[in-house]
DNA sequence: ATTGATTGCGATCACTGTTCGCAATCAAGT
DNA sequence: ACTTGATTGCGAACAGTGATCGCAATCAAT
């Protein structure tokens, strides 16, 4: 009987008065699944292990969910929880900047994050007032609504393939450094075939680079500006 | 004895010389897996099935890869190699806007590319190719080396990052309607509760919004321009 | 012809998500 | 007070996964 669209946990209610108390609660599966997930890694969050966790047994959390999917949605909204929307009186550009500093925030406490939020329009309370809060910041943008929702999916896009980049070059601080020598020791094998002159040229620049930090703020602000939000905006 | 590296592949000799004619060839494996996943996602494309699509035992497929990721790291090197790479003779902004859109047809053609660009630096020898075609665009511009990676790595994760928005709303031809309709229909109940009144409006507006395809040579030509190319770099 | 590396692969292990059926529990209806 | 019925927890089981092991078959080199 139980729709199998991971959608509708949304308008599911965890319970309803008949029958034993429950011991465990929706809110504390997703919240081990989160610990595990960023201890672990998102492949680590598995029914049984989540189980576990909270002292349940694997077949009890299908009767807080109705798939593995369905607790992804549940983590990814859940750690959507964590933007501060608070109100502000900033032009619009200054607000998305701002929303978007936390966001890779957030993705770099959540690591598994980053890839999720591409592939599922999330659609939980959460990451509907974030996005209701990003259109709040458009309100006084001469734009049309369906641009405007273009602009802050390709901003969180945007942030979310930055980041993944990020943890993709570190990865780490233990194990990482044999890989990234294997990594450099091939390509530095490759680089000796002489068929990569100018990849060998880059890397040979110096890693004078600028602050991560800098260099997103500056993406984000550069795509912004494209988009129709200048520094400065109608009147302000 | 196998390293688990899965970076390793493209130093290990496909073959040497002693014991019986292999059946079963690298190639032929990729081309299964990449069929597989095109046809029935990504998620369809097991050991067992790629191996018994090309008539094969499963643990057979252990004698020509080390890993089922390793695997995944030849299909997207595979695909890698349908870049048209060839010299030209136009400003830098074109040719990387020119790589750019051949990259967004390839995650067309393979739809579940978009997501493993961002999670691996795909080492291969196409991926190479690749990188070296698009920093040899960047040869006459003045920009320090890692920067120029930088940029090029920045170039991929919008493409993809634009792409898997693109895939996630169309999603396919058939179920999808039904699946949209449900989301359209969670929406408009977020909507009657009043809480969310700027995303009414966004999506109240009419869709009468550009192609996808100027929309992304639009992200894409901005971005580039953001990243030191405007649209006439020099003396050019 | 013998040697030894290499291939194919059935069987198996440790997992995974998910379903089923049953016992225990508790609110509501009589 | 007692029955009813929905609801929870969960052990057992199923189908599927990636990966390993050991053995027979094969073939180049000696």
């Amino acid at each position: 009987m139980a729709s199998h669209d991971p959608l509708d946990v949304w308008r599911r209610p965890e319970r309803s008065g008949v029958g034993p108390k429950p011991k465990h609660s929706r809110a504390a599966i997703v919240a081990a699944a989160i610990e595990i997930a960023d201890k672990d890694g998102m492949a680590a969050v598995s029914i049984r292990r989540v189980a576990a966790d909270i002292g349940a047994g694997a077949a009890s959390l299908y009767r807080h969910l109705n798939s593995h999917d369905e607790l992804v949605e549940l983590m990814v909204d859940t750690v959507g929880g964590e933007y501060d929307l608070g109100p502000s009186a900033e032009p619009p550009r200054a607000q998305l900047l701002n929303l978007a500093r936390q966001g890779r925030a957030i993705m770099h406490r959540h690591p598994w994050l980053a890839p999720l939020l591409l592939t599922r329009p999330s659609l939980g309370p959460n990451s509907l007032a974030y996005l209701e809060r990003a259109l709040a910041a458009l309100v006084t943008v001469d734009m049309p609504g369906p641009a405007k929702l273009q602009t802050v999916a390709m901003l969180t896009a945007i942030s979310s393939a930055f980041v993944q980049n990020e943890l993709a070059q570190s990865a780490g601080p233990g194990a990482i450094d044999h890989g990234n020598k294997e990594r450099l020791q091939h390509l530095s094998a490759a680089f000796q075939s002489g068929k990569y002159p100018h990849l060998a040229g880059a890397l040979a620049g110096h890693l004078e680079q600028q602050s991560p930090d800098e260099t997103f703020m500056g993406v984000i602000e550069n795509y912004l500006a494209g988009a129709g939000l200048p520094v400065s905006v109608g009147f302000d």
